[in-house]
RNA sequence: GCCGCGUUCGUCUAAGGGUUAGGACACCACCCUUUCACGGUGGUGAUACGGGUUCGAAUCCCGUACGCGGUACCA
């Protein structure tokens, strides 16, 4: 019997989630539920000083959004809690004790002023970033280069410290990554990271590898910003719970924007979204765009990540979340990273608002019309409406621009289109065709259509040479649906007011 | 600076020693449509560079260049 998959999200609660992030969420449920596994939401929140009020609310809503519900997290339960780092806060220190005593992790007392002292002195242009490390530790204020009786003195005066590993002089260390294959790392190039910081909140270093451990974790999945601390990360599984026991790794490749990592200021700077949902920073007052708010809908959002840095090796590229579960494998995740490009985001949505039928799309074409300030009364045309323009909408808002005129009568005409060819015998052929229209027996577009081709026949004129008045009279311009569709949505009364009134403008 | 990762059309990617280097987005043209789209057909356009290995390299190896990431008591 194989364990059970178990893949964490580990996101640090400090404002919106964008696209990487949620692609890392994605990567790792469809991991998950590829392997009938679990799907856990752990909270990293060790950092008080960058705690954001409702961050943690805005990332269910986020996942909850796209549809990758968590099987464990603070807000879902599960048997591994707490799942809020903050919470787990007194198991930690224990395991940096146990390092201590083994010699791989020790006491440091530095001030921030100290280490600004050191990094200032070792710094040259050969070193431009100085870290601590072994060539300067033992000149630092630490547990290895103070005398026992001083380090005890120290501690029991409530002197502030951290906890530091102690990284190896000279051993190389390899990670297997399941998208990589091996990296290979010197020991001696790591500094010695704190694990344990001077307020008893661990750092990221000793608590992902503690919780991935206490919780099971079998697959650690996070982005390739991640790579160079790896070793940091290996070192603690060999000294804390054995390397056998050490889950799979993977490093995604990160989303680019058009200059480097994708970050907030790119959706500004160039217009596009980058968080899935709008998240508004009270402390800024400013709030940045989210693809949900955008338009776009979630089965897009999904679609498009899944294909940023991952295909099938077939030449698929709309796939529902079930096909992508079912088609997913780590192996095929690219190494390198991809540039975001809002066109083919663009494009995806629009093919997703195609495939989807009405009655999927009704709520949220409700919501846009309603947003306008008009209110939908027939559930029945709305569907009709939905079915006739959905093709030429790409984001969720352009369906009010492609079916505003069936809720409003038009304020003004494009006469000017018209204007060349208009004249008496076309108004005759409109004054008749409303006498037709009020007879036609069954009303349909096909009904309207042959009505409309019979009298342009009997009056002589090309039916095509009026086809654009009888458009403009019922919408006001050059757009729009099949103008028998619009008729057939309108109803015969809507119709028949719309060609009398549009008659009287014509005229003026 | 140092360390790590990466590099196929403008963008996302397929091809894991033998293909006219394929598809998609975007762009252009034509067809369909007397609105605009959808759709259809076609077109422009790529293996970063230099060395190897091999009968044969986009594919394997080495260098160079370029890009990206990391280098916090942030994650």
């Amino acid at each position: 019997m194989q364990q059970e998959v178990r893949v964490r999200f580990a996101p640090s609660p400090t404002g919106g989630l964008h696209i990487g992030g949620v692609r890392t969420v994605l990567y790792n449920y469809l991991f998950a539920k590829k392997h009938n596994g679990k799907f856990i939401l752990r909270i990293e929140d060790t950092d008080q000083s960058r705690y954001v009020a409702g961050a943690e609310e805005y990332i269910y809503e986020t996942l909850s959004w796209c549809g990758l519900v968590p099987d464990e997290s603070p807000k879902h339960g599960g048997n591994y809690g707490p799942y809020r780092q903050s919470e787990r806060k007194e198991l930690y220190r224990k395991y940096a004790e146990q390092l201590i005593s083994a010699g791989q992790a020790y006491y440091a007392f530095d001030t921030p002023e100290d280490l600004e002292k050191m990094k200032l002195r070792v710094k040259t242009d050969e070193n431009t970033n100085p870290q601590y490390d072994h060539s300067v530790r033992m000149e630092m204020k630490n547990s290895l280069s103070l005398p026992a009786s001083e380090v005890d003195q120290l501690l029991s005066a409530s002197t502030p410290y951290v906890i530091r590993i102690k990284m190896p002089e000279n051993e190389n260390i390899t990670l297997h990554d399941m998208i990589r294959g091996e990296v290979h790392f010197h020991s001696h190039i790591a500094d010695d990271k704190v694990l344990l910081k001077a307020d008893g909140m661990p750092t990221y270093h000793l608590a992902v590898v503690v919780d991935d451990y206490l919780m099971k974790i079998t697959h650690a999945f996070r982005g390739e910003e991640w790579l160079p601390s790896a070793p940091v990360h290996i070192l603690l599984w060999r000294y804390l719970f054995g390397e056998d026991a050490m889950p799979e790794w993977a490093h995604f490749p990160l989303i680019l924007g058009p200059s480097g990592k994708l970050s907030k200021r790119d959706g500004a700077k160039y217009g596009f979204p980058v968080f899935a949902m709008s998240w508004n920073d009270k402390s800024k007052g400013e709030t940045t765009e989210g693809f949900r708010e955008r338009g776009f809908l979630p089965e897009a959002l999904i679609n498009l990540l899944a294909l940023l840095g991952w295909n099938d090796g077939t030449e698929k590229e709309i796939f529902t979340l079930e096909e992508l579960i079912d088609s997913f494998s780590i192996e095929k995740v690219h190494k390198g990273g991809a540039k975001f490009d809002f066109d083919k985001a663009k494009w995806f949505n629009h093919e997703w608002i195609k495939k989807l039928s009405a009655d999927d799309l009704a709520k949220k074409v409700k919501t846009v019309i309603s947003g306008k300030g008009v209110a939908v009364k027939d559930e029945k045309q709305l569907y009709k409406i939905i079915s006739l323009v959905k093709d030429r909408c790409t984001v969720l808002p352009d369906f009010w621009e492609q079916s505003f005129f069936f809720f409003r009568e038009p304020d003004q005409y494009d006469t000017e289109s018209i204007k060349a060819k208009w004249g008496e015998d076309k108004k005759r052929f409109f004054e008749n065709f409303i006498k037709e229209l009020g007879a036609i027996p069954e009303w349909g577009s096909a009904f309207i259509e042959s009505a409309f081709k019979n009298l342009a026949a009997v009056c002589n004129i090309k039916p095509g040479e009026l086809q654009l008045p009888f458009r403009i009279m019922l919408v006001g311009g050059k757009f729009g649906p099949p103008v028998f569709d619009i008729a057939d949505v309108l109803g015969k009364k809507e119709t028949i007011e719309r060609i009398t009134k549009a008659l009287l403008k014509f005229d003026q």
